[in-house]
DNA sequence: CGCGTTTCAATCGTCATACGAATCAGGGGG
DNA sequence: CCCCCTGATTCGTATGACGATTGAAACGCG
């Protein structure tokens, strides 16, 4: 066992970096150079070069020639990149990186209920009735890290059903936003008898292909969320 | 003149891989060798790598020792990635990428709006104001080259006003799509008297601080806009 | 003295080559 | 019949070299 997970040389170097410019310890306009990147990890100049083009592609560098490798500022980076997300739920900047995508949840998730329950297969619907099942039934009984993936798995779901793309691309940022509200301790040591109900009323609405129920039992849970989440006193 | 804008190899290679992959000229399952992309665009390995480095970040395949680079199922893609969703919106599949991300517009604008009136600073309350005037001016003039750059430049507002760095990160999507939907003639030639209004409605809400009306506003906006994409006679 | 031009050096961009590592397939041995 | 060993394929990494780009300093001219 414990057998350390076959990196390649420039995800570690990536996993370093990324990072340390995400959570700001190198400021908008600092400049790397190839040469230093080398020669801090000791690594090669091919290996430096993948790792730097792939912050680039999140747009948290930029390279020129004669100039080096610049940290752009914030307001350009790639702020979808799920990359970029766990670095930053990882470091510094960790609550407002949650506050920000708890928002975007509230706005979306009750679309994509509606959607839902307007696009679902009929497996779809089956299953989401089944985890809420589930759901409820762990919930009540207080397993928190099993409600926690069912949990996932149920707004995953959810997302899925809408049948928009963009919409599910977001299941992954969804998972790291409930993972993060457990680690840190801003979900109630046992889940809410309302957000029980909430969760097994939009399961129900999708399954019976109510949008508009759906939408507004939605609504209710991410309401909770955000009031979790922006709650001071658990911080 | 037309000296072809200086442009680095990789982001040539990745130019036409990107878009052939994304446009689906790949299927999943598909496998790419590094040493055919070196002969099929004449490139050394360290061009050929960098440009599978970026696919692979943007989730589009994955590369394994001994297997090669394997083009990722759809449903795995990073569909956030703004250079995914232009080599999208410019090639088949544009139509469906336009729906998807006018659904994702309509959740989010509205919770934008309601956000902007709380955090909007007093200086981007003002342009917004004056953009809103703007825009009704060259609406009702009918200029819609200079409509379409002060629709963008009022929604964008309207996001980075919000202050989540999320909504923000949309600008360019949206800016995207209202210049799509006006590539594709979805827009009316004259823009309606009521967007006009609406749009008025959403500054003016904003710059007020009346967090309630900026949302509604801003919802009857993009309705009518998702039901404008989803109109069938016009495609 | 001011300003445009030239030179220079730093850094990236690209290439060719070589070797090690991982992995899958198939053959040989128990 | 199963397991292990061997080999082939492809990626992973390193190295050294050269050209291209560009910012800044040195230079020369008015």
């Amino acid at each position: 066992m414990a057998v350390p997970d076959r990196q390649t040389l420039h995800d570690r170097v990536l996993g370093v970096l990324g990072p340390a410019i995400a959570g700001g310890e190198y400021r908008p306009g600092d400049v790397l150079t190839l040469e230093r990147i080398e020669q801090q990890f000791g690594v090669s100049r091919t290996v430096a070069r993948e790792a730097v083009r792939v912050l680039e592609s999140i747009q948290l560098v930029v390279t020129r020639p004669r100039t080096g490798v610049t940290v752009t500022p914030t307001e350009r980076w790639n702020v979808f990149d799920p990359q970029l997300i766990r670095w930053r739920l990882a470091g510094r900047g960790r609550d407002a990186q949650l506050r920000s995508l708890t928002a975007l949840r509230a706005a979306v998730e009750p679309a994509a209920a509606a959607q839902a329950a307007v696009n679902a297969t009929d497996d779809q619907r089956a299953r989401l009735a089944e985890v809420g099942r589930r759901l409820d039934a762990t919930g009540r009984a207080g397993e928190l890290d099993k409600f926690l993936d069912l949990d996932i798995e149920f707004h995953g779901l959810v997302l899925l059903a809408s049948g928009n793309e963009m919409f599910a691309g977001l299941s992954d940022v969804v998972a790291e936003v409930l993972t993060g509200r457990t680690v840190h301790h801003l979900m109630p040591p046992t889940p809410e008898e309302k957000a029980l109900r909430l969760h097994a009323l939009v399961a129900s609405s999708i399954a019976a292909g109510d949008a508009e129920v759906a939408e507004v039992a939605m609504r209710g849970i991410v309401a909770e969320v955000v009031a979790a989440v922006a709650d001071p006193e658990l911080r």
